[in-house]
DNA sequence: GTTGAATGATACGGCTCCGAAACGAATTGG
DNA sequence: CCAATTCGTTTCGGAGCCGTATCATTCAAC
């Protein structure tokens, strides 16, 4: 079965989920980052900059960049590709698989809430 | 019947949704200005800066901001409150209803089409 | 009136992000 | 070997957003 959203029910989701996150005192990740995380967690390896830049649509300097904030959050971690050197392989970490998690569950958690 | 998500299909819709937005060359609305403007549009009027403020947890500068950037857009005006001049009153536009009504649909799209 | 409160806007310094270009390291191909 | 390519990073100037503090305007109370 698949998942059916009447309009407003969609709009609803969405206003819902970031109104917590706002509320939230955790520093927000922004669009491309949370683009970049969810792909890194939910596609199979490996990943590399170059990779997730087209997957993205977006330049090498934009990736580099936000693996060095989510880097710094401890949300992933990066690696030199012992196979191919020029290469970085960016890997999951435990944070950021909590981090993954528990946004899944806020999600599921509001379209639980949606009024029929 | 609730929206029941599973939390694999929780993640990829969130990440298919944000694909599509970093992909597209509009420039991309922060989450705050997200919640904002959905606010704005699915409850009822009138929205002040305060309200909007109060309803998100932050400070009032926030709101400001956030409408100028949207304002520049045409997704949002902003009047003079006749009744209390004090006051500022945040109406829809109907470039902005359209901009809302494309994202509801887009989220609908990527619903229908998540795995079982 | 005049004082005090409320509302939204603005000024300031700081931080992050952006795109384009240039760069160093590693690999490939002749 | 050595030039050309690939990969990720860094640099640069520019832009946007942030929180705090302050401001002008308007209203309310007395």
């Amino acid at each position: 079965m698949a998942v059916n959203l009447r309009p407003v029910q969609a709009l609803q989701l969405w206003q819902q989920i970031a109104l917590a996150e706002v509320r939230d005192d955790a520093p927000d990740l922004t669009l491309r980052q949370t683009a970049i995380l969810l792909t890194i967690y939910l596609e199979p390896p490996p990943h590399t900059v170059r990779g997730l830049a087209a997957h993205l649509g977006v330049t090498k300097p934009v990736i580099t960049r936000a693996l060095d904030t989510m880097g710094r959050m401890g949300l992933v971690s990066r690696h030199r590709d012992q196979n191919d050197r020029r290469n970085v392989l960016v890997k999951r970490t435990v944070e950021g698989a909590l981090h993954v998690e528990r946004f899944g569950d806020l999600i599921i958690a509001k379209a639980a809430e949606l009024p029929l």
